[in-house]
DNA sequence: TTATCATGGTCCATTTACGAATCAAAAGGT
DNA sequence: ACCTTTTGATTCGTAAATGGACCATGATAA
């Protein structure tokens, strides 16, 4: 018998992810598009698009990024600063911090 | 010979989830964890957060949203208004909109 | 009311993602 | 310098995601 993964997921990503489709949703009912036109933009069958909207967390990520950019719902408000910008600073900070973590081997002299 | 799917995806979406995956890693080692150790509390394999990190648009969104809130990267800062409170918002919102999108079947009058 | 279209759900075939194991290389502590 | 451990990158088998077709129901325009 295939075993089967089960996953877990906090409330808080279970939630984030609901609203993300919730919004997705919206948005496209304001924009008076049918589930049909709005997954045929984005290339992805409509039954998908459903699971997107309902807050299915097994969609990959790029889908469901991909949609909400068509309908016009951004994670990241690039308002102010552009996404670029973020990616060049996250880049620069991941230079500073060491390249790969590491305990220390035994007790340190800073326990007492 | 099987048909390979190949999606398209935005720059705008593929910058973000880049972004996404920039910001975990560089939280996840500001809380000095390794990568087997974030791995194993989000309960995926190695290989896989390394993806996540990388901003493989094709790792499954609960997966990539459970590990950014591990390492405290939330897409929707919950501070003032509570991720809940913006669900039942945005289903309110449903309740409003048509519940079909519809186009009108001819041209209508408004058109001068 | 009626005809039309959007939506929701299910089933199946195929593609794909994921976990596990492995290896090489780089990095950091001592 | 040495040794340990983290990291990056493969490969492969299996479980899962996705598309497509289908049907039933619901909603809306005429």
């Amino acid at each position: 018998m295939p075993k089967t993964v089960t996953r877990t997921y906090s409330r808080y990503s279970r939630e984030a992810i609901s609203l993300l489709g919730g919004l997705i949703r919206t948005a496209r009912k304001e924009r008076k598009l049918s589930a049909q036109e709005l997954a045929d933009r984005a290339g992805v069958s409509r039954g998908l698009l459903q699971r997107i909207e309902k807050g299915d967390l097994k969609c990959s990520i790029g889908v469901v990024f991909e949609v909400a950019t068509i309908v016009g719902v951004n994670l990241f408000d690039a308002e102010k600063t552009t996404l670029t910008k973020h990616l060049r600073q996250t880049e620069d900070k991941l230079t500073l911090l060491p390249k790969s973590v590491r305990k220390p081997a035994k007790a340190v002299d800073d326990d007492f």
